[in-house]
RNA sequence: GCGCGCUUAGCUCAGUGGUAGAGCACAUCCUUCACACGGAUGGGGUCGCAGGUUCAAUCCCUGCAGCGCGCACCA
């Protein structure tokens, strides 16, 4: 036996192969290649972020979809890469300057931020990559691409450039979501919205023109009071409606604003009147934009309040001016009730504070190809899995309001505008620049900035999903380029992602490819479940729930890890981790490893596969069920359910292989084995391994690929994970019919034997070895396959004797090949032994009736397709078959 | 408010219009020369509730409940 450690030891293991595939070049894509292409882009992770769960899932699925085509003979490019990430890394970085150094990024200055920005990408960068490459991803990082790298950052100039000048991209002074903390809009789709506790302030209004008269509204948001510009009541309101056209008193500071009628005021909503501040407000700004309302901005942009006219209120926080407004509004009088209240309160995804709707100057873009970007997906160009997400993705599509793209960050792609210094403050404010300011001179929209003349450059950078849905075809070529890369692997096969981000990346991406390469950019979109903790809580790091994946490879294995969760992962609901799942994959690839150490026990020379023909019945099983796990793989892949992939490649490994087939040729392997009967078992571990290894590889890379070396399954030089899958079955000599008269033999032992150990274990016997077993009636196929049953069975002897009369309480069993005693002496209880057979007994009675039952129904048997009577009879016969014999046991107990 | 999903063994989840499954946990036995990260045996479920379709429903349909998610301008 060869010098092999008891337990699998993933760790060296794992680190030894990865560095051997690398060198041999096994994960790169050749362009050039006569193969069909597969292509798969990596979900550029945050560059600065570190890997947790999601990212394994994700990842691992990437893996064994690459992995796989590689086995298919498939020309594999994964293309990896790195998202610059916005606003996380910019804020990673203010934080870490406000810590140590005690500054600002103003204080820097932008080129000095920007700078350590770069310092800090640098220092932390790779982390995610080198954690990828822990996990084993097979990712070509030849190509490995990042969203600022220059090129990709003139792919996104010209792409603005470009959306610009067709009309698409204009500048424009709107309401957006504002985060104060982050000091920088946002897209709607970066606000959450979070149920909140709020209150729910009533107070009230006087009227100008009747003294004593008041109309009374409702608000949460009593500190934005000295914006108001008006009060807007529903034209139908019962009592407020008469005064349209009048004014109340606004408290503070003092003015007169006019009483305006809009349906857009809910009736059942509070008063049934409501306050119209238009700078903080959606609804309000448009109302004001309706009825032509001052615009009156009472925040600062980080979120204080901005009333020089009323110093006791400026400068205060936003929330301690809500206290001290409804405190003063007491005061005069003028609170009528405070309620609690429940309602939905926007916050910002990163700051998580609430935003602050503000109108601002921002860049926005009008999607294009938006008709057959929704098409593709209803027509099943693209095929979304699981299919319900399309109807998400069409809703949006129908939907979509313009992009504000615009960022007032410093790290990112800075937007490509220049203003005419002469004319910069005019062009600041201007209400709006599209298409013709550039073409009338003043402002200058361009990839490379301007050789003459005196400008500025717009200080805004980009949302970062306005580089990231360039992903696909702008890390395969340059600008406008049409590369051997692009044309060998464009559009991508497989797209692997969460769902979370089907509005921020897949559509924008699909609109992106149409646009720029009129193509779509990938076939199948694959989403991922959401891994959750026991309780169903999302993954958080403030909730300290979410364990560190390094740390479970530290402890199970890179290949525990992908196939503990692979396992567990279900194809559309979300997933409850718990750690034992991944305990239970370091388990399998032990249980792997040790049937291979089982057979290094005869040495590790590959033993050939002796002729199908006449080799044992549980070789033939073996086999057959082989074959039809890899046809059965086959469909599944085609399927995408990963995690049925895995369990299947489980249950063959544990359940027919281990506990089966390999506890049935330990016989065969001992030292008083024939040679044939030696070399059959060796060939038979040989074949059924090298394949099923190579079927588990994508799962589990590191450990098929270890032990495919030391088998010898693979030649000098050669990897598992670069040999192609065999297209035949190992056993297409044979023909159905002996394959099927082979498994039933191979089943009805292994049965039988269950049947003697169960009968052991009543007797509590269970690890007794010198137990006999006499067989009357044995079938004639017995004879041959004692030795074996007994094995199973762990039995000292088993005869076939059709006179044998057996003592009375004699415990017996019905198997599939014959009656079966367990003599014993001395040690024989009648009374037992008739209890026991008569609850068997009872058992298949009522299986007996329920069939009788149905086959005596005629509309069953009139209706019921014709197949599952036949095989109602059958199964009824061999209950009868049973009773009956189990009713000679019980009489002759008597 | 609209939409979507989930509800099966103590736990995490498969599954099928025709005899309820796995892993873990539990109980009993086994340190048998691959594996205790193991082997054997066993207990445990009116498949969320109520109707309907069907010869037959855990599965299909309707309603309800609970949980979760997404979308939405209710101040």
């Amino acid at each position: 036996m060869s010098e092999l450690a008891k337990a699998y030891e993933p760790q060296d293991v794992e680190k030894k192969w990865y560095a051997a595939w690398q060198a041999a070049g096994c994960f790169k894509a050749d362009e050039n290649s006569d193969k069909e292409a597969y292509a798969i882009v990596i979900p550029p992770p945050n560059v600065t972020g570190i890997l947790h769960l999601g990212h394994v899932l994700n990842n691992s699925i990437q893996d064994i979809l690459a992995r796989r085509a590689r086995q298919k003979g498939k020309e594999v490019l994964w293309l990896p890469g790195t998202d610059h990430a916005g606003i996380a890394t910019q804020a990673k970085v203010e934080r870490e300057l406000r810590e140590t150094e005690g500054k600002t990024r103003r204080d820097l200055g932008r080129d000095e931020f920007l700078k350590r920005v770069w310092d800090f990408k640098d220092k932390h960068g790779d982390i995610i990559i080198k954690q990828l490459k822990r996990l084993g991803c097979s990712c070509d990082w030849d190509r490995e691409r990042f969203t600022m790298d220059e090129a990709y950052t003139k792919w996104v100039s010209q792409t603005f450039v470009d959306l610009f000048n067709e009309g698409l991209i204009y500048r424009g002074k709107r309401m957006v979501n504002w985060c104060p903390v982050s000091l920088t809009a946002l897209s709607d789709e970066e606000v959450i919205m979070k149920p909140s506790k709020s209150k729910l302030f009533t107070m009230k209004y006087e009227l100008v023109d009747s003294p004593g008269e008041f109309i009374h509204i409702s608000t949460t948001r009593p500190e934005t009071l000295m914006g108001d510009v008006a009060i807007a009541v529903h034209p139908k309101h019962p009592k407020y409606a008469k005064w349209i056209g009048n004014k109340v008193k606004r408290p503070f500071p003092e003015a007169e604003i006019p009483i305006i009628g809009d349906d857009a005021v809910d009736l059942e909503f509070g008063t049934g009147a409501l306050k119209i501040t238009p700078a903080h407000d959606k609804v309000d700004f448009e109302i004001g934009l309706k009825h032509d309302l001052e615009i009156i901005d009472v925040l600062h942009p980080d979120g204080n309040m901005n009333t020089p006219d009323l110093p006791e209120f400026d400068g205060l926080d936003r929330f301690v001016a809500r206290r001290k407004a409804t405190a003063k509004l007491e005061e005069m009088g003028l609170l009528v009730g405070v309620e609690e209240y429940e309602n939905n309160v926007g916050y910002s995804e990163r700051g998580n504070v609430p935003i602050e709707p503000r109108i601002s100057m921002q860049w926005f873009l009008r999607y294009p190809e938006v008709a057959k970007s929704t098409e593709a997906v209803a027509s099943g160009d693209i095929t979304f899995r699981p299919a319900r997400w399309a109807k998400t993705y069409a809703h949006w599509m129908e939907n979509l309001q313009d992009w504000c793209i615009s960022r007032q960050l410093w790290w990112g792609h800075q937007i490509p505008v220049w203003y005419k210094k002469d004319k910069l403050d005019a062009l600041k404010n201007a209400e709006s620049l599209e298409t013709k300011d550039a073409a009338a001179g003043d402002i200058y929209v361009g990839v490379e900035p301007p050789t003459d003349g005196d400008w500025e450059r717009d200080e805004d950078v980009m949302d970062t999903w306005f580089s990231s849905w360039l992903w696909p075809f702008a890390t395969m070529s340059g600008v406008g380029e049409s590369s051997a890369t692009l044309k060998k692997f464009y559009p991508t096969a497989d797209l692997v992602t969460g769902p979370d981000i089907i509005f921020f990346w897949v559509a924008r991406m699909i609109m992106a490819g149409y646009r720029f390469e009129d193509q779509l950019p990938f076939k199948n979109v694959y989403f991922t479940s959401i891994i959750r903790d026991l309780k169903g809580r999302k993954m958080s790091k403030s909730l300290g729930n979410s364990p560190d994946p390094i740390d479970l490879m530290d402890k199970f294995g890179a290949d525990g890890l992908r196939f503990g969760i692979m396992r567990i992962a279900p194809m559309g609901t979300d997933i409850r981790f718990d750690e034992s799942s991944v305990e239970e994959g370091r388990n399998f690839a032990n249980k792997l490893y040790n049937a291979c150490r089982f057979r290094q026990m005869d040495g590790n020379e590959f033993a050939p596969l002796p002729a199908a023909k006449g080799l044992p019945v549980y070789h033939i099983q073996v086999m057959a069920k082989l074959d039809q796990l890899a046809t059965d793989l086959e469909g599944i892949y085609g399927e995408y359910r990963f995690g049925e992939i895995a369990q299947r490649l489980y249950e063959f490994l544990w359940n027919d292989f281990c506990d089966k087939w390999l506890e049935a040729v330990k016989a065969d392997l001992r030292e008083s084995a024939t040679a044939e009967a030696r070399a059959a078992a060796l060939g038979t571990f040989d074949a059924v391994m090298s394949r099923y290894l190579q079927l588990l590889h994508p799962y589990m890379p590191h450990v098929t690929e270890e032990l495919s070396e030391r088998m010898n399954y693979v030649s000098e030089g050669e990897f598992v994970m670069s040999k192609a899958l065999p297209e035949t079955a190992l056993l297409a000599e044979l023909s159905a019919a002996d394959i099927e008269a082979a498994d039933k033999q191979a089943t009805a032992v292994y049965e039988a034997a269950g049947r003697l150990r169960n009968l052991k274990a009543e007797y509590n016997l269970g690890s007794s070895k010198d137990v006999r077993f006499i067989f009357k009636g044995a079938a004639a196929s017995l004879s041959g396959e004692i030795n074996v049953l007994a094995l199973l069975a762990g039995a000292s002897e088993i005869l076939t004797d059709d006179t044998y009369e057996a003592p009375k309480g004699t415990p017996a069993a019905v198997t599939p090949v014959g009656e079966a005693y367990m003599p014993m002496e001395g040690l024989i209880d009648v009374e037992a032994e008739r209890t026991r057979i008569s609850k068997e007994i009872e058992k298949m009675q009522i299986e007996v009736k329920k069939s009788e039952g149905k086959l005596g129904n005629a509309s069953f048997v009139d209706r019921a397709p014709p197949e599952v009577v036949v095989q109602e009879k059958q199964r009824l016969e061999d209950w009868k078959t049973k009773l009956a014999q189990l009713g000679e046991m019980l009489d002759a107990l008597k």
